[in-house]
DNA sequence: GTGAAAGCGCTAACAG
DNA sequence: CTGTTAGCGCTTTCAC
């Protein structure tokens, strides 16, 4: 078993080796009946279409590449086995590339990928799908690829978003809702673009509620745990420190937390705080974190989809694709001390 | 450029494609001004050889699999990068696989994974590394394979370990060291056999110690923070709660941590908490876990070139590789109570 | 040491 | 709607 060829389920069906391909490839003019004894023929025979034959007749690989950044562990994890669950069905094998933002070597990364592998197309998750000169190199090769969540030069590719923006907006609306009025924002890494478009959400939500913006209140982060727990101490030190804090994530927000419980301080009586992800952290940490749920398995999906579509179809269609990020309210606010209201 | 086939190479070096396949595969009988013109010929064009062809012709698919279950993000993430860096250079692709334990399918999709794809090897990650079904599996079908830190038949194929059970006595005489008497433990998922090895080291700590072992101090759990949670809570609702508690992996510990906070409890003051693993929470609760500390990563490489040895030679050395854990200590421990002690 | 010929299993043009 | 004929780019025999 599993050694049958096209040979022997041609034989077995009683067609050519040509109609087997055409069974096996999904395409057109073939006869109901025809297509039937050959499926069939497959079925018994266990036959599996050897990749590299494919590959090497059709000059492709079946192979899609994935780059992606460092945004979290579970961040990588969920955008790989959406997209895993994607390819896989359709006959395509999935190709991990870990890629840091500011490493040279990223764009000779690529080519290698590129050549060596000869991939089919390519998604980039962020920070990696605001890397221009990645995206350049990739149009150049004629690879076809999909980013998720970018930021920047949208027109230029298709993408899968989702709403930092307005949900961040909220989330700090939910802040103001309380009573405070003096929030402090910690920035992500300024690599990682669609984190900055958080802080756009919390100064459009000042706005609209007619708080003027502090610069003091600001603090720029990197995403990471140590991040928080900086800012915080920064932020608290201030003559007069904020209420309620915004961290651009949950790993941010957790150090938030830290930083506030060595300093004594009781959350949410004394400080609110607020992170983004919804991720482990924010059930970990005690008080949990409220936060922003995305879909970014969805969003993984859905962006293979779109590179398979432009695979088979051989044309980039724009229908971006708006994943709506929902929040998540939990135990770490309330409305600021009464004496600060 | 890049469209460099192997006549190309020939061509240019004035040789035949068949040495020129010799040099890229490495195999003797070349002379060596000979090889060097090729290789320069292969330079000077940028030539990369079609994997879809070598793979046709040559009956393999230069891909490796890693079939892994979810111990926890990092682990996961620590192994794939291990792998990668060890088989890029040495021209594998690595296609990845998350499975789950008690999922009937695993074999089905494992098949599907050989049969679709040609793996031309395997490494099994804890826990599908004691997945027995599985590795029968592979067996059969003739897969190489090594396996990632395996409890148990550990006779039956090569594979690397780190020495669980010595370093989590260690841990627990630390706590002993400090005048613990009655130590909690919270156990592993018991799917997660490896992780059962650490409360082997604990039972061994408590025996080395004279100290009796007591069932109402053992919780079973399952790695989840929320196992932690609860653990401690039933261990703290004890007529005589422990001192301490040891949770078989980190994620657990910091769930004994929030249960403690929760309590009002003061750590290490009242209760002394250790995990294992040395993950990214072990750091970020407060106080930080003292924890034991795996080289995983390297484990991964070390696993894969294994299996590409095993690969290139065609036979299955046995030289099972031994990767020392070590212990880090951290705010989370201090002798008992006084009155307790 | 090196080369010539013969496929590996499949898809891409064409024919019919 | 279906079949025939060539390759895809490489590795294998097996000569020399």
């Amino acid at each position: 078993m599993s050694k049958a060829i096209i040979d022997d389920v041609a034989a077995r069906a009683g067609v050519s080796i040509k109609t087997v391909s055409r069974v096996v490839n999904r395409e057109p003019n073939v006869r109901q009946p025809t297509r039937e004894r050959v499926e069939a023929a497959i079925a018994e025979l266990n036959y599996r279409p050897r990749l590299s034959a494919r590959g090497l007749a059709g000059n492709r690989s079946f192979m899609l590449g994935l780059i992606y950044g460092k945004p979290g562990a579970h961040y990588v994890l969920d955008i790989q086995e959406g997209v895993l669950e994607m390819c896989r069905p359709h006959g395509y094998e999935l190709v991990i590339h870990p890629g840091e933002f500011r490493d040279g070597d990223l764009a000779n990364e690529i080519s290698d990928l590129i050549l060596d592998r000869r991939i089919d197309g390519v998604l980039l998750s962020p920070p990696i799908s605001d890397h221009m000169e990645a995206i350049a190199l990739l149009k150049d090769a004629g690879i076809p690829l999909v980013r998720i969540a970018p930021t920047i030069d949208k027109a230029a590719h298709p993408f899968v978003e989702t709403n930092d923006l307005d949900a961040s907006f909220d989330l700090a609306e939910v802040l103001i809702g309380l009573g405070h009025r003096r929030i402090g924002f910690i920035t992500g890494h300024p690599d990682h673009r669609a984190v900055g478009l958080r802080f756009e959400g919390y100064r459009k939500a000042l706005r609209a509620n007619g708080i003027p913006f502090q610069g003091e209140l600001v603090v720029v982060g990197d995403n990471r745990f140590h991040a928080g727990e900086e800012g915080a101490r920064q932020l608290l030190q201030l003559a007069s420190p904020p209420t309620a804090i915004f961290a651009a994530n949950d790993e941010m927000a957790g150090g938030v937390i830290k930083t506030a419980l060595v300093h004594g301080l009781r959350i949410p009586e004394q400080l609110s705080v607020v992170g983004f992800d919804d991720a482990p952290i924010s059930r970990q940490v005690w008080p949990s974190i409220s936060t922003i749920q995305q879909p970014i398995r969805d969003m993984a999906k859905t962006a293979t989809s779109i590179l398979l579509e432009q695979l088979r179809s051989g044309e980039a269609e724009q229908h971006p694709s708006m994943h709506p990020a929902r929040l998540v309210l939990r135990e770490s606010i309330a409305p600021p001390p009464s004496g600060k209201a």
